[in-house]
DNA sequence: AGCCAGGGTCTAA
DNA sequence: TTAGACCATGGC
């Protein structure tokens, strides 16, 4: 069975060093709550609509239909659009500088995030790490379908957490590109209708289909 | 047509 | 604490 050190070498050396979520942090912040339970494409049609508009200071002064206006095609607008102005709101306090919250410390940050309605971990996890650069491994659903295919049997989020931290360096560069790596062959082949000829793991993989 | 998409909340047992 | 219903929309 293959090593969390095997798992990302084998990602590096099949699709190569992934780009960075984006170097704004308010645009991962956006983009992270518009993602729950919907298509990638739809979140970038969506930003692409909005252009210059996606910055915090247009979202705080704009009116709350247009608002769920624009996130409408990603679906669940009405508690987007809620989550969204939470996350706004909380990231004033920190005068919408990354800068601000360099001093805080990460499960500071992470349970202020918790706090928001609409936030729950993994959507946590992805701010800290992609928008504030802190070392933390993101659980999705194609790490876990991923890792089951692959023959291992976690029982919760937190057991694959531990399973990368134990293995690998506790640096944001290296979990941010491991989480990308993971998104990249789920959405190429790791499906819940697999496409296992394009994979690069089909070797390793236990369940292949 | 029907399933799926990079979740989260709330409720019931 | 865990499983299941529910939430909305667009693409294939």
């Amino acid at each position: 069975m293959l090593s969390a050190e095997g798992l990302y070498g084998r990602l590096l050396a099949a699709y190569g060093r992934p780009p960075w979520w984006s170097e704004d942090a308010y645009t991962v912040m956006f983009q992270a709550v518009l993602v729950q339970n919907t298509a990638w494409t739809n979140v970038q049609r969506t930003c692409a609509a909005m252009g210059g508009a996606l910055s915090p200071a247009n979202i705080a002064a704009m009116g709350q239909e247009e608002l769920e206006g624009h996130i409408r095609p990603c679906g669940f607008c009405k508690g987007k659009a809620r989550t969204v102005r939470a996350l706004t709101e909380w990231y004033a306090r920190y005068g919408y500088s990354r800068e601000a919250l360099a001093s805080v410390p990460t499960d500071v940050l992470r349970a202020e995030l918790l706090g928001i309605r609409g936030v729950g971990e993994e959507t946590a996890d992805v701010i800290l790490l992609y928008a504030f650069r802190r070392a933390v491994f993101v659980v999705d659903a194609y790490t876990r379908r991923i890792l089951a295919r692959m023959g291992h049997g976690f029982a919760s989020d937190a057991e694959i957490r531990a399973f990368f931290a134990a293995a690998l360096p506790a640096e944001a560069e290296v979990s941010g590109a491991l989480h990308w790596l993971l998104l990249e062959l789920g959405i190429r082949c790791c499906k819940k209708t697999p496409r296992c000829e394009a994979c690069p793991l089909a070797a390793e993989c236990a369940k292949r289909i």
